[in-house]
DNA sequence: CGTAACATTGATTTCTGTCAATCCGAGTGG
DNA sequence: CCACTCGGATTGACAGAAATCAATGTTACG
């Protein structure tokens, strides 16, 4: 039988889940919902009553600013808790929306509040899970603050390439990854025409080709050199699961 | 008794720590030391033995790009745990030093665990304490991807004003912040010298003096304006604005 | 087949970085 | 007490990167 929180912090380096934390965790589970794309999940300011798992798409974490551009700050894929921020904030200071269809499990606070009591190792994971993503958080000001735009999109992609093989969605050099141009300049800070142009550098670099949500990342090392990337804040697990 | 732990949370939107948990946390302390300027405390890849909060000076996270360029990452006042996201993860993706001379308080790793096992809602607020680090990471995300060079420093002196205020380190509209240009440059992903041009900018506007580690709020409004700053992000309890 | 969303391209402007010099203030030693 | 030095701050001239403005092209889909 395969569980709904199966990718869960998928070869993470970390401590073991146990067979009895992994089945109360599953059992954690609420609901299970398919959202469409582009549908605003949970809004900055809003009161956290659930958390949420990604089982099958793409969404995202965003803030708006005064003149209406959007800044994305995190990108998630199936296996990642998209709002468990807001289970100890219990208020998000951002918002959460998919960005494809999505289908999505829910985890009710007071189930994990539950949780917490009777599985004191199992809260320290979670914990580790939002570590994760503030370790990618910084990725990410590193990517904005020290790079330029080459630079930046090569980081994106990296990083996206490296956390999609984790959970079994990358194997050879291609990967599926459903988002815009457009999307791709609120990650990095960039404007639309200006990603455009990057993409076609890199692609005439012959590092990566990415067109219709498609990447081909045809020079890994290069790539890597261009976004200065390394994995080490991913904390990728040596040992096989 | 004035507890050295005392600045921990101060001020936050959060669940009030129990006279006990306060002090759980007091007697974790193993140790007060005093760090000089410009010291690193803990280098990328280090395995975690003990975390660190900071009682007295200013401190730093911040990772290092290819061609030698820091980007901080985080600053940290009094009250701040600087290094507790090594807790979970046991390896730090980053570089924690200081900044000023500083005072700070020791709590070895296997104290925490046993915190950890004895007071369930204490590691809440542990959790939480690291979450408010991943918010204000993605704030400073927002700021680089989003906002121009002014921007940026408007909301870097603006977050660090809320911040020391809610330690009681600024009262009207004065703090001192003991950073160089060259420290206030590598937070904002600028140059030194535009940073600068910058600084005499909102001078010459009428919103913000800063010199020789004082900075002095002209026209608090305007600056918030000019840094797009709302301080949702870092969750103060019940503020008067 | 028409429409809308997305991608592409070129021309131009604006912002920030780079380079190079100078200045200033605090602490030092003669 | 005064040169000296050094880190940090300041300024100007110039180069380079990315944004902006404005079309045009392409693809998917009803």
């Amino acid at each position: 039988m395969t569980r709904v929180t199966a990718l869960f912090l998928q070869r993470r380096r970390r401590e073991r889940l146990s067979e009895e934390e992994k089945r109360a965790l599953e059992d954690a589970v609420a609901e299970i919902r398919v959202l469409p794309a582009r549908h605003v999940l949970v809004h900055q300011g809003d009161t956290v009553t659930r958390s949420t798992m990604l089982i099958e798409g793409l969404m995202c974490r965003y803030m708006d600013g005064r003149d209406g551009h959007r800044q994305l700050v995190a990108l998630h894929v199936p296996g990642d808790f998209v709002d468990l921020h807001g289970f100890p904030l219990e208020q998000l200071d951002h918002d959460v929306a998919t960005i494809s269809r999505s289908k999505v499990a829910t985890f009710p606070r007071e189930t994990l509040l539950t949780l917490t009591r009777n599985h004191p190792h199992l809260v320290r994971m979670l914990w580790f899970s939002t570590l994760l993503d503030a370790a990618m958080h910084r990725e990410w000001i590193f990517r904005l603050g020290r790079l330029g735009a080459m630079g930046r999109v090569a980081h994106f992609f990296c990083e996206m390439k490296v956390r999609l093989s984790l959970v079994g969605l990358s194997n050879d050099n291609r990967f599926h990854l459903a988002v815009t141009q457009a999307d791709i300049a609120e990650a990095c800070g960039l404007t639309p025409v200006h990603v455009n142009r990057v993409l076609r550098q890199l692609r005439d670099n012959g590092q990566l080709a990415f067109q219709r949500g498609m990447a081909h990342v045809l020079d890994w090392h290069a790539l890597k050199v261009t976004g200065e990337f390394d994995d080490a804040y991913l904390y990728v697990d040596g040992t096989p699961d």
